[in-house]
DNA sequence: GTCTATATGCCGATAGAC
DNA sequence: GTCTATCGGCATATAGAC
């Protein structure tokens, strides 16, 4: 039995997006993709309509990842949960999914500012579905006793976001641990590194 | 009067950081470079070796720029200076530099980790320059009344490089008020997003 | 579905005139 | 110092066999 049209186009999709995630956008040729993925240049074409057409998939289901993965996390979390609670757990799974388990929202948090501006902005409706969670999820710890109702929500969500993406560019999930990271990392962005007032 | 090599040197290494911040390290021709310089690719040549070495050359000045604006900072700061102030200082000087002032710096941040790894390991010395003067900064701020000891230095560092730099992909300087965004990052990283408890 | 072969063009780099 | 011309190679993309 030959293999599926399905098989091959997610064969070729995971390796674009390791490859993408490692080399940047323009440092990856099609012959690269097909190389690893076992095949030739040419086949590519009958899996997709140019180079574009590949990074613009890999961009899109690297935030879908990220979205479900963030909805579960919210879903799962019991109606009275605290501040505290809420946005660490929102930040671990963030961390997980994009250090440890998707290539595909990796590949888009480190290659999204080089590319054409057409092809981002094809991205750009699923981006703002996940600012969109995020920001909820900040509204809903400000309706929490204990969180400071002054910080701006799109200021905090940039500089959560920025920084645990920023995690990228130097950790190794082979080496290092995840749920260490995403708990110092919660500790600092919740209590800060002044040290806290005494009664 | 002709122009001087190192009037021309100096022409070619602006349009060069600029556009490696813009499109990346692939996504720059030597073509492009020359073009935006007033000059055609062959003539590169007379000035550099290789694009590698217009590159290594471009990294090498954004960690030199920061790394010189950081320690004028530091050294024009009172010798009591708090851990908030020292911390407020050093992070607004860091921004400056680099998202208004140095494309040499954020052309550093945004394609390090696509270039080749020997292109990669002739800038990690100034880079690693760069991470100890802040490992200086926080080591000082940590012994300072009131600034928590608990938080891990390199965990920080990282953190607060991470944040900052994250900001290069979204700021637009045009628009934007960079001391209004050093302010509202320092209070985040000093204070966090809890409520200081009552006395 | 994947192959081979190829069209067309841009890439980094070099040679030599001026 | 900068030019023009060009080399060999690799890029995306296409055409048609199997």
């Amino acid at each position: 039995m030959n293999t599926t049209a399905s098989e091959s186009k997610q064969r070729v999709l995971d390796v674009a997006a390791r490859l993408f995630r490692r080399d940047g956008y323009a440092g990856v040729s099609l012959r690269d993709i097909a190389g690893e993925a076992s095949m030739q240049a040419g086949s590519l074409y009958y899996h997709f309509r140019s180079k574009d057409e590949i990074v613009s998939t890999v961009l899109d289901i690297g935030i879908e990842m990220v979205q479900e993965a963030g909805e579960e996390a919210v879903a799962e979390l019991p109606k009275d949960a605290g501040a505290a609670q809420l946005l660490g757990v929102a930040m671990r799974r963030h961390l997980e999914t994009f250090l440890a388990y998707s290539d595909y929202t990796s590949a888009n948090v480190r290659i999204f500012g080089q590319l054409p501006e057409e092809v981002q902005q094809a991205n750009m409706s699923a981006r703002r579905n996940y600012e969109a969670l995020w920001d909820g999820i900040i509204e809903r710890a400000k309706a929490q006793p204990g969180f400071r109702c002054d910080i701006d929500t799109s200021t905090l969500r940039l500089f959560l976001l920025g920084v645990m993406n920023a995690s990228l560019e130097w950790f190794d999930p082979a080496r290092g641990d995840i749920d260490a990271l995403a708990e110092r990392y919660a500790d600092l962005v919740l209590n800060g590194c002044l040290q806290p007032k005494e009664a």
